[in-house]
DNA sequence: GCGGTTCATTGATTTAAGTCAAATACCTTA
DNA sequence: TAAGGTATTTGACTTAAATCAATGAACCGC
């Protein structure tokens, strides 16, 4: 299974920026903030790009992991799966974000799978070359704590949503989420399919698809496909707080 | 509320272990492995030492977080609360191991609750002087990395267990979990109570019960109080793998 | 514009697990 | 050792959500 993963990366490489604009786009990212340009120039000829088309995996559980990636364009899924077939999925990854990292700092194996939700590129670190550079930039490790930290964190929530709270509350958690992402706009547009959502719930698209209508004859939300128009933040936000009354 | 927690710190201080002795302890720690010693004589300089009564609150959800905490003895959990006051243990730190480091290196604000198990003395870090010595020390931060990734895997193990997995095969692990950890034994016994066992597995006590009897009778394990000794160790495997047929 | 695949909805039913309530065992300490 | 509290077990019941099954809608490539 390595060495296929390993192969995989070759057979995909493709150049997609200039050396010089990929500098650039890096410099960017929050988690190189504070790296010296010549580092990031080092750092940009040891990565490798990947393509990868919608449904393509990245990586599996139980992969060795040699390195860590980027997104640069699309978006990766990073999901658990059960013996029957069940996914939880436990985080979608857009541009400019890392994934994949537990493996370059402890144990070896992916914990989870990852896979494109669309067409996308990624970027990938070897795992010696990030270490080498980490030693040496200690504004780098603060920043690859504070991602670890923060996803610490997400986790944290997504427990107590799993065990704590029922489908309503964490489907509420979400669209308030989304609303405040939009800068509390109250009609938000999905962007990942109802049946991705439910995975993201930690639930299945039929019993979504209930709570979405009760939520709609009750004139909370109003659906219409995927956009739907928030008619009371209060009704929502009691929903997060005290789960029932639905 | 942040008042109210520093305050505490002072109220409970206590020398615990004369300075040397500390500074020989905190070298076995493998959070500070290749830290040299001059530097963990200033570490130790600047924590606190305090003692807690079973039961007893080290940290609130919410709290400012101006450090994080290693436990020198007794246990801690750290635990997230519903509404209707069922609660989800996250983890039980045992003597060593380091806590609360999330809100040191990402927001401020720690994302669970913490109390002693047991009467408990845990040593506090502030934050400025760890953020400091890591600036200066890429061992450190390493073995932070390693410590954050290990635990994000933990928690992908236990989003897993919750949405994928029923109560019987989050049990059958813990058992397997237990087992492992002494070795292979096939007699284990629980150190902590059947209370907290259920909401480390995200259940209640009843359901709890109500499993260890059943794979009691169906001659998987046999229960004396505590103590419990495995009758059928691939029994356990299969109800890991395949959740159900108990 | 058509056929097919994927996605979403709805209904009927089952089931795991939570709730409420009460009895029992356990354990500490006065 | 007895009393009081805590932990555990058991029973009857309720309920949220999963499963099974089928239909309908949207979308894509040809």
């Amino acid at each position: 299974m390595g060495i296929l993963v390993v192969l995989s990366h070759f057979r995909s490489f493709s150049q997609l920026y200039q050396p010089m604009e990929l500098v650039e786009y890096l410099s960017k990212i929050p988690l190189f903030n504070g790296l010296p340009k010549e580092q990031l120039v080092d750092l940009a000829q040891i990565t490798v790009t990947l393509d990868r088309d919608k449904g393509q995996v990245i990586f599996s559980e139980g992969d060795e992991g040699t390195g860590f990636y980027l997104v640069l364009q699309g978006r990766i899924k990073v999901y658990k799966l059960s013996p029957g077939g069940k996914e939880q999925t436990l985080h979608i990854f857009g541009s400019g974000e890392p994934f994949g990292e537990v493996p370059v700092f402890a144990g070896k194996h992916f914990p989870a799978n990852a896979e494109a939700l669309e067409k996308s590129k990624v970027l990938f670190f070897p795992r010696a070359s990030l270490i080498k550079l980490i030693e040496k930039n200690p504004s780098l490790a603060l920043n690859m704590l504070a991602i670890l930290a923060r996803r610490l964190r997400e986790f944290t929530v997504q427990i107590e949503h799993l065990s704590l709270k029922e489908v309503p509350s964490r489907l509420a958690a979400y669209l308030l989420y989304l609303s405040d992402r939009e800068g509390g706009s109250l009609e938000v547009k999905l962007d990942i399919t109802k049946g991705q959502l439910a995975s993201l719930l930690g639930t299945i698209p039929e019993t979504l698809s209930r709570i979405f209508a009760r939520m709609n004859k009750q004139g909370i939300i109003e659906i219409n496909g995927p956009h739907i128009k928030i008619l009371s933040r209060p009704a929502l936000e009691e929903l997060v707080e005290f789960g029932s009354g639905l």
